[in-house]
DNA sequence: TCTGGGGTCCTACAACAA
DNA sequence: TCTGTTGTTGTAGGACCC
């Protein structure tokens, strides 16, 4: 706790749908709403006109579409989000070498560090040129928090909303904190908050009269004390610049239950090699395999099991998820299905390769070959050498019948090749990982003809969103074999007509309005979803070319990563399954 | 009418080792 | 050698956050 309000929190009001409205002229002032078009979707996040009508995020879409019928739903169309953020990130390292994002639309900055303030007036100024300063490269725009702790600048964004500033003098944090609702402070959701009300609690003054013992009672010792610090107004924590993942992981609602077996467990396969190449993709690697299964009741339960060594393997982690399902009851039906890996190392695939020579050449010396896996070692010669696939060198040889990951020595080479060798019908799924994505070509095989491959919430495979009423999820799924499929909210390009999105697709047809950030509302159109002067296109900058002048010489915003982000890409979506 | 995805942290309990 | 205590590790589940 500083004596200057020096920490700044910022939080991008209403950051997924602003975005979509910068991009849409036609949106600009209407309900939008953000999130999973699915059956089983919900929403991300809604424009403030979306919320005047009970709209949030969290809330089922079903429920959205009730209370907002006539705004506009679309899908997350994250490529743009990052870039914009990759902006305001910019913008924030500006002002310091201390920056903490917390997501993609939020972070803390530590002004003192970065000597841009000091105290409140100067810390003000700060936070008054930062929100110009992002209004003018993003076209959005940004609350800023600025106060003396993380919690309290947190606070302050929030009152600040939307569009605004709010700093909160160190000294005036407890009289400030005490009428407010306990579930203001950070860690206390509907849960905590409900115990607390039973016991009499509802504001943080009366948290500070209850005492932290009796916190503790309440709530555990960690959660208890820390609330009695924070009524008080006191967090020390420091603004930190980097943070190590500690767990990777990926997880699918399905549209409708899976109860097939034996589909269940390809697509425990297809995530653990989704999840293995985000692990590969962070640069980590992972011991503990862990398996999550959302019944049809939405019980949730989770297994797990730790390796010997750490491995980014993906025959390894398939084969332990799989063995982790095995004794689950899956009667009933599954909703949901995640594969994740914790226990995470900083090994890369060269330093897992010397460990596991170092480790081989050990145990030859020894003579203490293992009888256990050993039979692996011969087959595939010294990548496999390693003690079984498991974290290749980094754990002793296992002992006979203990659990090592180990796999049959076809698929046990370690390397990125062996992702490949997957399981049968899954072509390998080279795409599988990073972003989700519409079926593209040669992935549909394992799906059941009628099962939707694309769970809620996704980058909507039926890709249809109801834009003044119309269009239902679900809908867009064309039947058609080989029919191009257009995703609602999507940029695409006309030959003639220039450029546009979707505003939705159904029956063969696909409507577009063609507008660009810059430009009035456009006209709305409809086409043959086969047009062929209809292409999909990337998103557009929001902000034009020379209209910021510190960033005249580059588009304010344009997808850095846009040609590999297949995620969201109309080129993807588009493609037929 | 239902309830996403990707994380973090905490608690409780059992097994095991010192 | 046996027993009790304590610390560590693994596992499972829950709460919370954006």
């Amino acid at each position: 706790m500083r004596s200057a309000p020096t920490i700044l929190h910022l939080d991008m009001d209403a950051f997924f749908a602003a975005a979509e409205q910068a991009a849409k002229p036609s949106l600009r002032g209407k309900p939008v709403v953000v999130g999973g078009l699915g059956p089983r979707g919900v929403v991300a996040t809604a424009s403030y006109e979306a919320r005047r009508f009970g709209v949030h995020s969290a809330m089922p879409m079903a429920q959205a579409r009730r209370l907002a019928p006539n705004a506009a739903y679309l899908v997350p169309r994250f490529s743009l989000y990052r870039s914009v953020s990759e902006q305001v990130m910019e913008l924030l390292g500006r002002l310091s070498p201390l920056v903490e994002p917390l997501s993609l639309d939020e972070a803390f900055v530590d002004l003192e560090a970065g000597g841009s303030a000091h105290d409140s007036p100067s810390a003000r100024v700060a936070g008054e040129r930062l929100r110009e300063d992002i209004r003018a490269v993003t076209g959005l725009t940004g609350s800023v928090g600025l106060a003396g702790s993380k919690m309290l600048a947190k606070i302050a964004s929030e009152q600040a909303k939307p569009d605004g500033l709010v700093l909160i003098e160190p000294g005036t944090e407890r009289e400030l904190l005490g009428p407010m609702s306990v579930r203001t402070l950070p860690g206390v959701g509907p849960a905590t908050g409900e115990h607390l009300r039973r016991a009499g609690i509802t504001v943080c003054a009366e948290l500070v009269e209850a005492g932290e013992d009796e916190l503790v009672r309440l709530v555990g010792r960690a959660h208890g004390v820390s609330l009695y610090r924070m009524a008080l107004g006191h967090d020390d924590r420091p603004v930190v610049a980097e943070r190590d993942a500690k767990s990777v992981s990926v997880e699918d609602t399905f549209d409708v239950d899976l109860h097939d077996r034996v589909r269940i467990r390809l697509e425990v396969e297809r995530l653990a090699d989704r999840c293995v190449e985000r692990l590969r993709a962070s640069g980590h690697s992972g011991r503990t395999i862990v398996l999550k299964v959302r019944r049809f009741d939405f019980s949730t339960l989770t297994r797990s099991e730790t390796l010997r060594g750490p491995t980014d393997d993906p025959a390894v982690v398939r084969e332990a998820a799989a063995r982790l399902l095995e004794p689950l009851d899956t009667t009933g039906g599954v909703r949901l299905l995640g594969v994740g890996v914790s226990g995470l190392a900083d090994y890369t695939q060269e330093d897992l390769f010397a460990q596991a020579a170092a480790e081989v050449r050990a145990a030859d010396e020894r003579g203490a070959a293992d009888q256990g896996t050993e039979e692996a070692g011969q087959a595939t010669g010294e990548a496999s050498a390693t003690p079984s696939g498991a974290g290749p060198g980094v754990a002793p040889p296992p002992e006979p019948g203990e659990r090592t990951g180990a796999v049959p020595a076809a698929v046990g080479v370690p390397g990125r090749a062996a992702g490949a060798g997957g399981a049968p019908g899954d072509g390998g799924d080279p795409g599988a990982g990073g972003q989700r994505r519409a079926p593209a070509a040669g992935a549909g095989a394992v799906r059941g003809a009628g099962e939707p491959y694309h769970p809620a919430g996704g980058t909507g495979a039926d890709g249809v969103a109801g834009s003044g009423g119309q269009g239902r999820p679900g809908e867009a799924g064309t039947g058609v074999p080989g029919e191009r499929r257009w995703t609602a909210g999507h940029d695409v390009r006309h030959a003639r007509y220039g450029a546009g999105w979707v505003q939705g697709s159904g029956v063969g047809r696909v409507t577009v309005r063609f507008e660009e950030p810059g430009s009035p509302p456009g006209r709305v159109r409809t086409f043959r979803v086969d047009d062929p002067d209809l292409e999909p296109s990337d998103p557009l900058p929001l902000v034009a070319w020379g209209e910021d002048p510190d960033q005249s010489s580059s588009p304010a915003i344009f997808p850095k990563e846009r040609s590999r982000d297949g995620g969201d890409s109309g080129a993807t979506e588009s493609s037929s399954p």
